[in-house]
DNA sequence: GACAGATTTAGCCAATTTGCTAAATTTGTT
DNA sequence: AACAAATTTAGCAAATTGGCTAAATCTGTC
């Protein structure tokens, strides 16, 4: 199917979804995830960050629908739902370089 | 090519272009300049705001590589340069569907 | 049940974003 | 030169974001 033009509201659903990329540490997240499911202190320790704030940032992310997340014994796993937004790195690096 | 890792300072231009992206009206925008270019005052027109605001949007654009502009008599058209960025919508789309 | 560890929630403050109006700039016309 | 149209820049207020610390919640162990 080609590109039909959105309605507002799905413009404003797919601006919530860059949004949640919009941000150094949660795709350094993403991209550890693309690896396989890690616990919120792993990912804590990956990004330099207080637990809290990470806590909050895998929120977003699973909010946006981009990650799930599972609970076993005291630690939270959480895993990548939507491996595509790998696909745009690759799109993004090439904007950068023009 | 793999999914290398990227250095932190390519995550954070990584994500100065999502950021670009994270706005519906922006969204129209590029949606529509995926058809051709288009002046400022036409763009205005599309989202319904005030010329400076979709001027400023549109900067912000530019700014992150996604758009060029090329001023002709008295207008700007701007266009889309990287027109890879059409296909992000399709996998948002699906994010949003789970 | 007390306790330690992992995670989330809440509250606070600094920084950023957004959209507007007003002013400045540029271009084409008379 | 005067004027109008198109665009950008500047300045302001409201809303959002991001990170921290402190407190609350949940789990497993002793």
């Amino acid at each position: 199917m080609a590109t039909s033009k959105p309605t507002p509201a799905q413009f404003k659903a797919q601006a919530q979804v860059f949004k949640a990329l919009a941000h150094p540490g949660r795709l350094l997240m993403i991209h550890e995830l693309s690896r396989g499911e890690r616990c919120v202190c792993e990912l804590a320790a990956l990004v330099g960050s207080e637990m809290p704030t990470v806590s909050r940032h895998l929120s977003q992310l699973k909010h946006a629908g981009i990650v799930d997340d599972e609970k076993r014994g005291s630690q939270v796993f959480y895993r990548l739902v939507t491996p595509c937004v790998m696909n745009f790195f690759e799109c993004v690096a090439s904007v950068r370089k023009g």
